[in-house]
DNA sequence: GATTTGTATGAATAAATAACTATATAACCA
DNA sequence: TGGTTATATAGTTATTTATTCATACAAATC
């Protein structure tokens, strides 16, 4: 039994209206963020807890450099948080909204394979 | 007052279980397709109804080889219609979750660069 | 059939970037 | 000081892709 997110439909559809040029581009840059696998990877097991640079290396399958380099990127940006302790660092998400973001296009591409699959049925029958 | 979206925010927190390596590939590809500024223009004026190919490019400011490349690719990604009328061929959202995708990312990016303001407000005083 | 109009596509180019290797930095410990 | 561990960062390469130009296609009109 979670909290409910409730959302304005209507406030939805006017995302469009007043956005600068270079508005746009942020938002842009920032679906980029989430365009690959790798990163998409590393921000799955930061949902999880916040994790040091080691345990999404062992987690996950790439090696320390990549990881690093995208860890960094994506801190850059804004999306992940950075604690130092010691020799570790740890990061975590920072912005709830890229996880909403990920749950939604995640559904819909679900409910797309879901739907060519029963195409696919339709057309053998 | 428009109609209201509910969503369950445990549910948005389980987007990464049990998702297969080449579902988050799908994913990435998804988002890569909302990664670009132009398609994000095209989408946005798709936004307020469908339009041809030809009312798009007067809207917003490209050629129409690039507009018809993007359409192309995101009509084969099942995220616009397309409608052929005569010479004419009109294009439709064909995903209303990419809109809603689109909407919160404009809504934390706006956020995030208002923190960064107010911080550099901060910092200066 | 020839022409015009709306759209799609092929080839070429330039720019962005993910991944790798090797190395650097930085904190901790002996 | 020297060594070890955790993370970051150059430099390089290979791949992807947005854009442009030119052209092809396809439907309508003459």
């Amino acid at each position: 039994m979670g909290t409910k997110i409730t959302i304005d439909e209507e406030e939805v559809k006017k995302w469009n209206l007043r956005m600068p040029e270079e508005m746009l581009t942020a938002v842009a840059n920032r679906f980029k963020l989430l365009s690959e696998p790798m990163r998409l990877k590393i921000l799955r097991t930061l949902c999880e807890s916040e994790r040091t640079v080691q345990e999404i290396v062992n987690q996950i399958n790439a090696s320390q450099a990549n990881v690093s380099k995208h860890l960094a990127l994506m801190h850059d940006n804004g999306i992940v948080n950075r604690r130092k302790e010691g020799l570790k660092c740890y990061y975590s998400i920072a912005d709830a909204s890229i996880i909403f973001a990920c749950y939604l296009i995640s559904k819909s591409v679900v409910e797309n394979l879901q739907d060519r699959l029963s195409w696919l049925q339709k057309v053998e029958n």
